[in-house]
RNA sequence: GGGGCUGUAGUUCAGCCUGGUUAGAACGCCGGCCUGUCACGCCGGAGGUCGCGAGUUCAAAUCUCGUCAGCCCCGCCA
């Protein structure tokens, strides 16, 4: 018997005898002959069943099936398996029908979001909830390639904090071992302290908010893509990393997810360069341009949405750099502007109206930063662990962090990001 | 935290405004026929606590109130 091969690979198989395994995807009985779809991790294919060897299988069970590979027109992608054999693997137990269906795209995108989440262990095998998944793996190669290339670690931060980062956010209050503690809502502290320690460092993980919201933009849990790189001479430093690695990102997704951005019919931005703009210079656009009233230097969601037009009809571009936001709008470790102290050198990347990046360079100055922490009415105390790395010599540093659903969410044209989730959490959901 | 909306078959929805016999459609499912299906086709069939509770009424999916669940927008964030 010959060994098991992906129905990706069948096209190097052609008139020969292949044993596939997967589940049966979808099972049309005709009278005299059925047609199956058979579904693997790599994709599906129709096998030709003329001696009605499948008339008793059901949709979802796992089988091996072995027979002849054929190039034939009238198959869905040009090739077929003629059925010699089938084996059972893995049976099923449900009455009648399946829940939802899997094997059609068009009824599986026109599901409720409720219920898509409520039968995601089965809706999840669709190939086109599959491929928003292809996609986030790709972009998390992608972003670790990029920055290890760049001599940068990766590493493994706590998610149970004694102690909020950044203040401000909700945070999700555990008990250890009768101690108060909280989830952490960023890797920030932990980041910075590792700067110290090698230098470049980069972390894959999730962070937790407990805010309340409920919006196709926000989850309680997401994957952080979090950047940290110690000695750098400025903004432009971080935004230039930015950019390589998004650009980089982007090329890894667009050559190996063809297929799947192709079921959502989705474009990837070629980006060279990434516009870049001061929040002073944009709330002044959006005055100009679309009449908008300025309320202070900040942005809301329809002007990141009306600046992402601007930007995309000037320049064509769809991702833009706002920067110098007003330092009391950001978090108390950000570096002041040092040609106007009401401004900050901290940065927001939009992607087609959405932010998917927050950063900046940050305070490594000891003295420094005590005075911004008592500046806030906060507690130095509260920080000592924190404080320490920079008691002890920190290099001028910056960093950032990608949301990873939403830049999945952006590049997919997904309408709610607890799509780009396998399982999100979110105010209503925290099973499955 | 503020505002808007929805809940009817396994799924997606119509019916509600203007109350009236047995609540419909499409897809899916079950049985029959069909050797090129791929939104197959044809014949037959099963499937409903109209979210839940109360009220108004001769009569409620429909009107009113309450309640639970969900969706969207804003604020805040990635």
């Amino acid at each position: 018997m010959p060994a098991r091969v992906w129905i990706e690979d069948l096209w190097n198989y052609v008139g020969k005898e292949v044993v596939v395994r997967g589940w049966i995807h979808r099972l049309r009985i005709l009278g005299g002959i059925n047609f199956a779809l058979v579904r693997d991790r790599s994709g599906v294919v129709q096998v030709v069943d003329e001696k009605k060897l499948l008339s008793d299988f059901r949709h979802e069970n796992v089988v091996e099936i072995n027979g002849e590979v054929i190039e034939e027109k009238r198959a869905p992608g040009g090739i077929e398996i003629r059925l010699k054999g089938v084996k059972l693997l893995g049976e099923v137990y449900y009455e009648s029908h399946l829940p939802v269906q899997i094997y059609s795209d068009r009824s599986v995108s026109r599901l409720k979001l409720e219920t898509l989440l409520k039968y995601r262990v089965l809706t999840l095998r669709n190939p086109r909830q599959r491929a928003i998944f292809k996609v986030l793996n790709t972009v998390v190669d992608a972003f670790r390639e990029y920055l290890k290339n760049l001599k940068f670690t990766e590493i493994h931060t706590s998610k149970i904090v004694a102690s909020a980062t950044e203040g401000g956010a909700e945070l999700f209050k555990i008990d250890y071992f009768g101690k108060k503690a909280f989830l952490a809502q960023s890797p920030q502290f932990y980041k910075q302290i590792m700067v110290g320690v090698f230098e470049r460092v980069f972390e894959v993980g999730y962070v937790y908010r407990a805010e309340k919201h409920d919006t196709p933009r926000h989850l309680n849990e997401y994957l952080s893509l979090d950047v940290e790189i110690g000695f750098i001479s400025g903004l432009e430093d971080l935004l230039e990393l930015e950019t390589g690695l998004l650009k980089h990102i982007f090329k890894k997704v667009r050559e190996e997810n063809e297929e799947e951005l192709k079921l959502f019919n989705a474009q990837v931005p070629d980006i060279e360069e990434i516009p870049r703009l001061t929040i002073k210079e944009v709330t002044g656009i959006l005055k100009r341009e679309f009449g908008k009233p300025i309320i202070g230097l900040d942005l809301d969601t329809e002007g990141e949405r009306l600046i992402t037009d601007y930007v995309r009809k000037r320049w064509g571009s769809e991702l833009v750099f706002v920067t110098h936001y007003p330092l009391s709008k950001r978090p108390m470790y950000t570096y002041p502007d040092p040609s106007n102290s009401e401004l900050s050198l901290s940065f927001d990347l939009i992607f087609r109206g959405l932010e998917i990046t927050t950063g900046g360079q940050r305070i490594h100055d000891y003295r420094m930063l005590v005075e911004k922490i008592e500046e806030r009415g906060l507690n130095p105390d509260d920080f000592s662990y924190y404080l320490d790395a920079f008691k002890f010599g920190m290099p001028p540093h910056g960093g950032f962090a990608i949301g990873a659903e939403r830049l999945v969410s952006k590049i997919l044209n997904l309408p709610n990001i607890r799509m780009a989730s396998l399982f999100p959490r979110d105010r209503h959901h925290l099973c499955p």
